[in-house]
DNA sequence: AAAGCGCTTTGATCCATGTCAATTGATATA
DNA sequence: TATATCAATTGACATGGATCAAAGCGCTTT
């Protein structure tokens, strides 16, 4: 552990500085400390999708360690100044082999990304945008505060959440028409939160399927 | 180890027969033996979307156990005659904790299907039907086999591929009139393998990234 | 062979989003 | 204070797929 410790490195990135790129070959993983890390598939045309938004505290790529030609399936890119630690992945399963504990750890932290990701095909596949943008503006929306920050380019927002900035913009503006939210910047204000709620569940599910 | 295969169960399935609901609480864990199983998210419309397609040799729902309170995300019915044997999740829990190998085969696993599902949510957001059209025909054919069986019903790969069986159809029409495709039946037979990867890739990914 | 039943195909139409383009605003640069 | 830049908004328009409805086509059942 002490070796992981030591061979961890600090990182600092200013906005939109890139980490690693899709693609790379991957043999660390990373931990974010400040800041935000924005990962996103790229098409061929130029098109980028968001595919997570990581936050201070939380870890990303660190499934990638299991594969045997690992190599990042997203690219990276710090969303204003950020600090990540990265770690060396090979160090980190030498001491995965030594404790049991800190596998089946792993073990569920990836499970809970696996039906994270489900969660994603569904509201991809069966959810409009507009249920989209509630549920998210809901999912950011600290317990019982009805006024936060937004601390995110609303593009990149519009991207996590497969919707073109226009439309993003379209449906909020909508959404206000009903006095359900208002937005000014980024300062977001949540005048109705039941009608919020119920937007995002036109074609939700059952709570207790979730 | 013995007593989990003391404690396994095989299961038959007739063709539409449910092995578990979306929401049912996840004690066991399976493995598909001859058939397939589909697993699919319900909308309250009632509108379906197959997750995942799993043919025999596959496990699936073996993530589950590593949630606190786990719960199947997805709905499992048998497509034809189906058999799986069903495993208890803590038994297999308590041989995990004993095996670091196991644990790392799991793992490595996991990993795997976590990377397939971030292609997936790519191939959702930045690809248009006809690309996901020709890949799923592409990844069904076994190598370099011009001529295969979908045993799988149309409508039931349109939803996997999320597209309705209408627009499924007429992509099919014209990836015929194209003479990159023939299909009666169930009957595959690729006119133009290249023509067909073609447009796989035309919204696809440069093939070292994936 | 006829009748019934699901699946697939086809045609006609509709609509949610995407695309393109112009405007405004906000921030940084000179 | 002008100016370049980039994000956000708004409008007009285009379009991929969905939806609705009606046949066709294998099946099995009788």
């Amino acid at each position: 552990m002490e070796r992981v410790v030591r061979r961890a490195k600090r990182v600092s990135l200013g906005d939109g500085e890139s980490l690693f790129q899709q693609g790379d070959t991957a043999t660390r993983f990373y931990l974010v400390v400040k800041g935000h890390m924005k990962l996103f598939r790229l098409a061929p045309d130029g098109n980028e999708k968001v595919i997570e938004l990581v936050d201070a505290g939380h870890t990303f790529a660190e499934a990638l360690m299991f594969l045997e030609q690992p190599r990042y399936p997203v690219g990276a890119v710090a969303l204003g100044d950020t600090e990540v630690i990265s770690v060396d992945a090979s160090d980190f399963a030498a001491i995965l082999r030594d404790s049991i504990d800190l596998c089946m750890a792993l073990l569920g932290d990836m499970s809970f990304r696996l039906r994270s990701l489900i969660r994603e095909i569904d509201d991809l596949s069966l959810h409009s945008a507009t249920c989209r943008v509630a549920a998210f503006i809901l999912a950011r929306a600290p317990d019982h505060q009805d006024n936060f920050d937004l601390d995110i380019p609303k593009h990149v927002i519009a991207s996590r959440i497969s919707v073109k900035p226009e439309t993003f913009s379209r449906i909020i503006k909508s959404l206000r028409s009903k006095n359900i939210l208002e937005i000014r910047g980024s300062k977001v204000h949540v005048l109705d939160r039941d009608a919020l709620e119920d937007a995002a569940d036109v074609c939700g599910l059952p709570v207790e399927a979730t």
